[in-house]
DNA sequence: CTGAAAGCGCTTACAG
DNA sequence: CTGAAAGCGCTTACAG
């Protein structure tokens, strides 16, 4: 079905590899232009697709790369991957993924799946702050490319949010609102993002003579359930937090789902703020307060790091930290009076 | 860096290809026990990886899929492609994934390179009704399976939605709270989604004898705007209608919006049901009447049906129509009573 | 301007 | 039980 090189150059009447400059446009031998024409028309005729596998094999260059998700389904790395997927395609790249559900041994597998397939080069959305797998590739120089969650401390082949300008942001933003008591519902600290979300949220108290209150510090997750159980435990204090500056919008929603059936009214009684501007996803009643993240364009960004490396352009000396920003929406307000 | 089967051979006296019996665990024939156990030796101690693509030029079998997708960060499509993902890489496959946003030249672009990377076959989400691309690849009987979308008539290779059925009971349903005045913001005609699901929609209404008012049937989008403007547009009917159908969740959001907007109550002044139940999408207030798919599970079946074709199991004789369940939940009321 | 050859890293039928 | 060879479909330096 699929002709060859070989079976062209047959039916030209030329050597394979004839046919191999023409297709390929070798611009250092030129082939006569009744030849060329004639070879055109054949691989035209017969709709010859050349097999990139034999190409690869050949050059060592498979034009290929693969991308480790913690979850596709989470419209989050959803939109990065479109991101990554954009900037690729545009450059005659392919992506390979897979899904790592946050279990180190299926990220391990995932690598040793795609490095067996000989990609150019990896995206890793899953990188934990002490790393091994990560670590290692970056040993043996493999090409890598940290997005969203880095290593520690941060390599300058990292893509990241500016966690902690932004919780710093959103925490301040909350004591100019006038509160005090300001919960954090926090991610797991073995990734960058939840660790330098709580750090941020820790010394912006500090730098405000806020005394930090550890009953306020709560370990969620990074899903709605996670935001839900630690909004119960948080109400169950004697005195509840006014406000909840939760490490993502799913731990933001669920919190407010919490707070809702708890009786209270966002934001009278009760101030929150997200972390991502998931607009898909958070369409929370109120509209939620966030830091908005450009997560398309941190995929894209992402890729074309990769690219650059794979290109041999010299190595990245810092890691692109991409601004976030604070979106005032409903889910905000003046700390409630303090109650007599 | 990476080791070959030759050089293990070097490093351990024998032929390469006496290393790749043992590599492979040959059935054929037998390696000594003792030479075996050196090379598996030898070969963790190099940390030996095959080379997949060398595999794969040999064997004809890449054991790669290609995913044509409309668009990975609608969370419809990456729910689907997880499944995809999920049924593939448990048995050693890996997927690329093209998007096309609709367009179709990018679709057969996508198809080219997928076809150029020798993947063993597609998944397809992007089928049009009239699809020249899916015809020329089902008529070189090149592996393939449609996912959600079909073309006319649906072939046996496809795993779609009983999208007929599930329009007919949302608009029953509608029939039964005593509506008469039933819209439906429709989908593209030229996706059998949108096609079907109209279909579904005029049926219904004359099995209960209920007159089609062409002005009830507006032109919507799959996305929130179209269902948005969509709505204002029945809102501005001298008799608008007391509920619609919408052909996807986010019409429907985009409808409960519109009619928020202009001062509507949901569902006391209007009903409104959607398709799909994105629940990461369409958390809307009210929760969203909309009929179930298993979105997951069509992933999975439809990659499993691409396998067992390659497995060269005989050929499908009907396609797979997935059950859907009208969910009921608050966006849906009795018809108020007509005004005087 | 075109041919011939080597080789990328495997697999696998054929010998012995 | 193991070796030797051929070949998958390309690319590319070397000849002429």
């Amino acid at each position: 079905m699929a002709v060859t090189l070989k079976e062209l150059g047959r039916l030209a009447g030329v050597h394979p590899s004839t046919v191999a400059r023409v297709i390929n446009d070798d611009p250092h031998q030129r082939v006569s232009e009744e030849l060329r024409q004639r070879i055109l028309a054949l691989a035209d005729e017969h709709g010859y697709q050349p097999n990139r596998l034999a190409r690869s094999l050949r050059t060592k260059r498979s034009n290929v790369i693969g991308a480790l998700i913690p979850d596709i389904s989470n419209p989050f790395f959803a939109l990065m991957f479109r991101g990554i997927e954009d900037a690729l395609a545009e450059r005659d790249y392919s992506v390979i993924l897979a899904n790592t559900d946050d279990d180190s041994a299926r990220g391990e597998r995932g690598i040793t799946m795609l490095r067996e397939r000989q990609v150019d080069g990896l995206i890793l959305a899953t990188a934990r702050r002490h790393d091994r797998a990560v670590q290692q590739l970056i040993a043996e120089h493999f090409p890598v490319v940290l997005l969203n969650r880095h290593t520690d401390p941060i390599p300058p082949n990292a893509v990241v949010p500016a966690d902690y300008t932004g919780s710093m942001t959103a925490v301040e933003y909350l004591i100019g609102l006038g509160h005090q008591r300001i919960a954090h519902i926090a991610g797991s600290d073995e990734m960058s993002t939840g660790h330098t979300r709580r750090q941020g949220y820790r010394d912006a108290l500090e730098r405000h003579r806020i005394p930090f209150d550890p009953d306020l510090l709560v370990g969620g997750s990074f899903r709605d359930q996670g935001g839900y159980e630690a909004m119960q435990q948080l109400l169950t204090l004697s005195i509840p937090p006014t406000a909840v500056f939760a490490v993502n919008d799913l731990a933001a929603a669920g919190a407010m789902r919490a707070a809702n059936e708890a009786g209270m009214v966002i934001p009278h009684d009760l101030s929150v703020i997200g972390f991502n501007d998931l607009s898909t996803v958070a369409q929370t009643t109120p509209r939620l307060t966030t830091l908005h993240l450009p997560v398309h364009a941190m995929g894209v960004k992402a890729a074309e790091r990769l690219l650059a490396q794979l290109l041999g352009e010299r190595g990245f000396v810092e890691p692109a930290i991409l601004p976030v920003t604070l979106y005032v929406r409903d889910s905000t307000g003046p700390a409630p009076a303090p109650r007599e």
